[in-house]
Order: C-alpha cells, then structure tokens, then sequence
DNA sequence: ATCATTACTTACTAAAAAGTAGAACAAATT
DNA sequence: AATTTGTTCTACTTTTTAGTAAGTAATGAT
C-alpha cells in the first residue's frame, strides 16, 4: 500500500487530537495514549509522529499561552485539518464496510448508517 | 507502537480472508482487494503479506485440490486462526471506542452494543 | 541563583510494513 | 511439444512508521 495515508499509531493520536480538543498538546495526548491503551509510549515518539501529521497535513497547530503553573511553558496545542477530518472518515468507513461483510462481525450488531 | 500487532494492509488482508471463507486464496484475495479499494495490488505483495500474517500466527492455511480447468493449479487456501480473529476484534473495539469519544463521529451514529 | 518540572524540538536510528522480481508449477489449448 | 493461463513461492529492496537521544525553554519553588 505504498499511498498508505496514515498509519495505525499515527491514526490513533489524529483521534487522540480529536477527541481531547483544547487540550491536545503532546503531553496530554500521550497521558491519554497511555490510559485508553495501556501501553507506554514516549513522548518523543509523540512529538514525532505528531510533526509527521503535520507535514502530511493532517494536524496544525498554533502555540498556546503559557500558563501561570509550575513548569507552565507554553504548550503547542494540535488542531485537526479539513484533511485529516476526511482521512478519518475514509479510513472509517472502509473498515466499517469491510466488517460488515465478514460473517464473523456482521451479526447485527454494527450496522453503519450515514 | 514497537509492539504493533499488524499493519494497515495486512488487518485488510486478514479480514479479506474472513470474508472470502472458502474462496480465499492469493489471487482472489489480491482481486477482491482490488475490486473493494479500486487500488492496484501485485500479487507478489499479497503472497509476501499472507506468510508475514502466517508467522505472526493470525493465518494458517492448507492446499486444497486441483481443479480440471486451465491453470489449475492447487490453491493455498487460508484461514483466519483463533489468535487472528482476537485480534481483528480488538482493533475493532478499540477503534470504535475512540471513534465513539470524537465529537465529529460521536454524533449518534455509531453506537456500539456488543 | 539553582533546581525541579512541564514542555517542545530536531536530527537521527531502528523496526516493521509494503512491494518487487524472477522463477516455477500444473493443466488446457494450440 | 510449445504456449498460455492461473497460480504459488521466496529472497530481497524500498518506503514508511515508530522510537530514541540529547538538547532547549520557561516557570515556580527553594
């Protein structure tokens, strides 16, 4: 799949982005990595993967204030492109297309409607 | 994700033998990939992707008869094993456990219930 | 001032996934 | 017997994804 858009821990931190919102900087988004997979990961692989993203055009991100607290540097936070919205709609729908056809998966119980 | 279990194309793949039962050989598979993502594969990629799937254990398979038509040749027919299906499952619950905190999908739509 | 803490950045390395090339086999057709 | 067709196999290369290391910055506490 050589025009593979995004892979499997890059799709996960694109929700990740998604779903904490405001809150999606780096730091945050690992911690949340962490509590709904269980698995470490460091942030470096984070940071990585999140400048991947963003040169893929998938993620931007704009510095945010920096934040009267101990150690409050200003924190990068990630917002989700037109882009990345589309590539995860994409990747949804296929793999809801595809469980759908498998015996296994398809009884009853995930019926995808727009 | 040093621990990744299996790869965009491959949990494809695997799920394409689901769907295919009986039929799922190479190159039905590489054609019913094909017809379902409109992307071209060589069936060499599928060969190679089908044995890395076999050493992690996800597929095993068997040669099943020739058939008296041209180029029968016998098939290598897969299987998805016990391990294989596990792990197609847990990607879906994870899957749909994040798409389901994302605002964006959350919307009602896909409401998962076991 | 110095230290601990919460963050980011960048260049690099490692690992895994995807894809290629080329050979081979079996049966039907010519 | 040679060719065509449908198919498998394997060793290898390339590309992409994931992860590491080491450094920098800003702030609050001591």
């Amino acid at each position: 799949m050589k025009e593979t858009k995004i892979g499997d821990f890059e799709e996960t931190l694109l929700l990740l982005v998604g779903i904490l919102d405001k809150e999606a900087y780096a730091f945050k988004i690992a911690e949340e990595f962490e509590s709904q997979t269980s698995r470490a990961v460091s942030i470096g692989a984070v940071h990585s993967t999140l400048n991947r993203l963003t040169e893929k055009g998938f993620l931007e991100s704009k510095m945010g204030e920096s934040t009267a607290e101990r150690g409050g540097r200003r924190k990068r936070i990630y917002t989700i492109t037109a882009s990345g919205q589309r590539t995860l709609q994409e990747s949804r729908d296929f793999k809801i297309a595809l469980w759908n056809q498998f015996p296994a998966f398809a009884g009853g119980k995930l019926n995808f409607n727009i």
